[in-house]
DNA sequence: GCGACAG
DNA sequence: ATCTTGTCGC
């Protein structure tokens, strides 16, 4: 059981104002910079699934070299916060932490279910938890909260397109199966939006969401594997 | 003021 | 996110 060392921890039980103070307060902590791939050994998927007020968290742990999953975890509780676009990260880290301190040990990379930077503040949950953590972390959404794909996106896989926002490139709308709807990769903190893309890319190889995601979305959704 | 809006 | 069967297309 690890123990989570939390940097610039803050209350969770705040209100939709203090909420948006926080991350701008928090926003400008986001650092990115280049993944050692020869160093990422375990990557975890993490994913939240709500019913009945309450929410379950789930996380699988998945190593890049042996291609298989090496450890998961699950924490239900009742929901924090409510769902307000722009605002998730209060309502899906309250039971991520919980769900993480049930590993054998920490992931190398952080691969969320939602945007990193590619949020009206540049503060989605995908940063949210890097930054806490102070550990390599991505989005990888399956819609877009902000901005716009500029140009054209290709139908083959590896295809992407900027996501722009304000005029500032947020994002990559990223094609990992042909002609099937892209996903939107962005820069969660201490990795590259190149490398977030590299990686996503690379681990999408049954399905249009990576390996890891797509497998915490389905033990969060069902329970198990 | 009106529409958009991760999960 | 969640409610839910079959159906069209690759």
């Amino acid at each position: 059981m690890p123990t989570l060392d939390l940097h610039h921890a803050h209350a969770w039980d705040v209100s939709p104002t203090e909420a948006v103070a926080i991350q701008r307060e928090l926003a400008p902590l986001v650092r990115e910079a280049p993944l050692d791939f020869d160093a990422v050994r375990t990557v975890a998927g993490l994913d939240v699934s709500v019913r009945d007020d309450r929410v379950r968290a789930a996380v699988v742990v998945y190593d890049v070299r042996a291609k298989a999953v090496v450890d998961q975890a699950i924490w239900e509780g009742p929901t924090p916060f409510p769902y307000v676009p722009g605002l998730l990260s209060f309502r899906e880290v309250p039971a991520i932490l919980p769900a993480l301190e049930q590993l054998r040990a920490l992931p190398d990379v952080y691969m969320l279910d939602a945007q990193g930077r590619a949020h009206p503040r540049r503060f989605g949950l995908a940063c949210h938890l890097g930054v806490l953590l102070d550990a390599p972390a991505l989005g990888v959404a399956k819609s877009i909260l902000v901005g716009r794909v500029e140009g054209e996106l290709g139908e083959a896989k590896g295809s992407g397109a900027p996501l722009v926002h304000k005029g500032e490139t947020v994002g990559v709308a990223l094609r990992t199966r042909e002609r099937v709807k892209p996903v939107y990769v962005s820069v969660g903190h201490r990795v590259t939006l190149r490398d977030a893309g590299r990686l996503a890319l690379r681990l999408a190889v049954k399905y249009k969401l990576p390996q890891p995601t797509h497998l915490a979305h389905r033990l969060s959704y069902r329970g198990e594997l």
